[in-house]
DNA sequence: AATGAATGAGAATTCATTCAT
DNA sequence: TATGAATGAATTCTCATTCAT
C-alpha cells in the first residue's frame, strides 16, 4: 500500500522549504553561479538527487524562491494601504518595509543582486514586474495629501528607504538602522509633510 | 629603440584596459562566476592565453578592477572637499557623485553586487575599506555647518544618494534621474540646511 | 480463497506483461540505454518500485523479453516444418515469417538492433543461439528437394527475407511489403525451385 | 606568435578523425546512449575536455559521422552509374556495395541500428534522406533493361543485398559472405536478367 | 502488493588554467 | 608577445536501485 499519511505531505513540504531556504542563503551570499547544487543539497541535508526530485533545475529553484517571495511581498503592501489616515499610512509604510526587510534580509540581498545583474539568468524579467508598484502607490498617497510634486517626492522617499536598506545590507551590525529609520520617519511626519502641501 | 618601446608600453596598457573593461562589463551583467575567461578574452578581442599574460587569474582581474576604481574614486572626493564653502560643498558632493556614477555605471553595478554578496569571492573584504569614508566626510561637513544630529543626517543623505543610484541601476532609462537629483539638491540647499542648525 | 488467489495470479501476469510490453516498445524505439526505468514504469502504468518487484533489474527485463520471444519463435518454425510437402513448406516459411514479423514488429526492431550492437549489454550472447537454426532448417529443406548448392540457396533466401523485413522496419508504411512478399513467393514457387534441382 | 605551421591543421584534422573514429566504433558496438564521452575520449587518446573543443556535444559527433559518411556514400553510387552497359552496371552495383560495406562495416552497424531505433536521438531524420535513392536508381536501371515489374525487382534486389549485409554483420566471420555474394551476382547475370524482360 | 522519496554513482558539459609553439 | 590546443577538476543533471511505509 502506498504511504497515504498526511504526514508525508508535511515532510515533503518541509524538505522543499529546506532546499529553498538553503538555496536562498547561498544565492544571497555567493551568487547564483557561485552556489552549486552540491552545496545547496548538502546545506539542506539532502542528496543531490533528491533536490532534483523536487526541482527540475537550479534555475527552477531560483524561480520558486522569487515566486514564493512575491506572494509574501504582496500581503504587506495590502496591509499598509488599508490604513485610512494618509499620514499614518506613510509612517506605516516606512515601518512595515523595514520590518519586512529585517525579516527577509537574505532574500533582499539576493533579490537586489539579481536586479543589479540582469543577465545572471537569461530571460528573467523582474524589473518590470516589481518596484514600479511601490512608487505608484506612494505617489497616489502623496497626491491625496495634496503634496506638490508628488511623483518626485515619492521617488525620493522610496529611494531613501532602499538606500538605507542597501547600507544596512552592506554594513550589517555596524549600521545604526534604528536611528536612521527614526530620522526618516520624523522627516515624513504629518507636520513635515504638511509643509509640502500647497498650503 | 626608445620610441618603439614607448609605443609598446602604450599598446600593452591599451590591451590591459581592454581586458579589464570587458571583464567589468561581464561581471556587472552576469556576475563574477557567471562570466568565463573565454568570454572576457573574446569580448576584449584577445586570446585566452594573452589574458593570462596580463593577469594571473580571473580573481586578479577583479582585484585590479577594484584597485583602479579606488584610485579614481579618491580623486573625486578630494575635489569636492577642496571647496571651501560648506554649503556649496554639499551641492558639489551630490552633483559629483551622480556624475561619477553615470560615468561608471557598469562599475557600480558590479561593485554593489559584490558588496551585497560578500562571499562571491572568498577572502575579499571591501566593506570596511570603502563606504565608511564618505559617511565620515559628510558628517564632518555637517558638523562644521552646526547641524544637529550630524551623523544621522549624513547617513540619511548618503543613503538617499545610494538609493537613487540603485533605482537608476534597476530601472535605467525609465528612471527620471535628473528630476530626482534636482529635488535632492533642493532638499539640501543652504536654506533648508540652515533650518537644521541649532538656530 | 482459491478463487481470489487465482484472480490474483491473473492480475500479476497482466502487470508483468504490461511492464514487458512497455519496456519492449521503448527499447525498440530508443534503445536499451536510451530508455529509463522511470519511463518504462510510467508507460506500464505502475510505480518504479513495483516494476522492481517483478524484475530485479533493467537487464533482467530485457532478458525476459528475449526469453518470452524465443518461446514464441520456436512454435512458428515447428508449424512450418510440420508441412509434409517440401514445396508448400517453402511457401509456408515465407508467409509465416512475414506474418510473424508483422505481428511482432517492435520486437524485431529491438532484436535486430541488439544483434547489430553486440555490446549494448555486456555478456549477452544472442548471436549463436539464434539465427543459425533457421538457415539449417532451410538448408535441409532444399536438400530434400534436390536443389544444388542448397546451403548457399538457403542463405540467400533467408537473407532476402530478412532484407525485406529490414526495409519494412526502416520505411514502414512507405514500403510495399505485400507486393515484395508476393514476388518473393513467386521466385520460390515449385516451378522455379525445380529449375534449381539437378534435373 | 601563434602557431602558423600547416602541421597544426594536420594534427587538428587527425585528432578530429581520431575522435570520430572512436565514437563510431563505440556507437556501433554499444549504441549511442551506451557509449560515454569519457570512453570516446579515452579511446581516442584525448581528454574529455578536448573532445568538447572539437565537438559541442555527443550528438554533434554523431551528426558529423553521418555527414562525413554521406559524402563518401555519394561517390560510390556515382561510380557505379557511370558504367554504360546496363548489365555490367548491375554486377558493379552488387560488387561495389559489398566492398563498400566491408570497408565501412562499423559504420553500417551503427547506421542500421539508428535506422531501426528512430528515437534514439530526437529529431534526426535519416530515413527519408537515405535509402530511397538507391531503390530509385536500381529501378531506372531495370527499366532501361526492359525488365517487367522493374520497381518490385529493384526492391527485391536491394533487400537481398541489405539482408546479406545484415547477416554478415550479425554473424561476422561465420558468414560465408563471398559465396553468397557470388550466388547473388549469378542470379543477376545478363543471362538471368534477360529472362525477366518482355522477351 | 504498491508507492515514490531517497541515494549515489556516473553521465554530459563547462571552465580556469597551462603549455608547446 | 600571442595563440588556442590540451587538461582535469568541478558542475549540472540523470538514472538504476533501495527502502520506509
Amino acid at each position: 500500500m502506498p504511504r497515504t499519511s498526511e504526514q508525508l505531505e508535511k515532510i515533503k513540504e518541509q524538505t522543499r522549504m529546506k532546499i529553498l531556504e538553503s538555496a536562498l542563503e547561498l544565492f544571497a551570499l555567493k551568487g547564483f553561479h557561485g552556489s552549486s547544487m552540491q552545496e545547496i543539497a548538502k546545506k539542506a541535508g539532502v542528496s543531490k538527487g533528491l533536490a532534483y526530485n523536487y526541482f527540475n533545475s537550479k534555475e527552477e529553484i531560483l524561480k520558486e524562491i522569487l515566486n514564493d517571495a512575491k506572494k509574501a511581498g504582496g500581503l504587506i503592501m495590502t496591509q499598509v494601504f488599508e490604513e485610512e489616515d494618509n499620514f499614518k499610512q506613510v509612517q506605516l509604510l516606512i515601518e512595515a518595509t523595514f520590518e519586512h526587510i529585517a525579516a527577509g534580509e537574505t532574500y533582499w540581498r539576493m533579490f537586489s543582486s539579481l536586479m543589479l545583474q540582469p543577465n545572471v539568468v537569461e530571460s528573467f524579467d523582474f524589473v518590470d514586474e516589481f518596484g514600479t508598484n511601490l512608487v505608484e502607490l506612494t505617489t497616489k498617497m502623496f497626491k491625496r495629501m495634496g503634496i506638490k510634486n508628488a511623483k518626485t517626492e515619492a521617488l525620493l522617499l522610496d529611494a531613501s528607504i532602499d538606500g538605507i536598506i542597501l547600507h544596512y545590507l552592506f554594513f550589517k551590525d555596524k549600521y545604526p538602522l534604528q536611528r536612521v529609520k527614526k530620522e526618516l520617519i520624523k522627516k515624513y511626519s504629518k507636520e513635515e509633510l504638511l509643509k509640502k502641501t500647497d498650503q
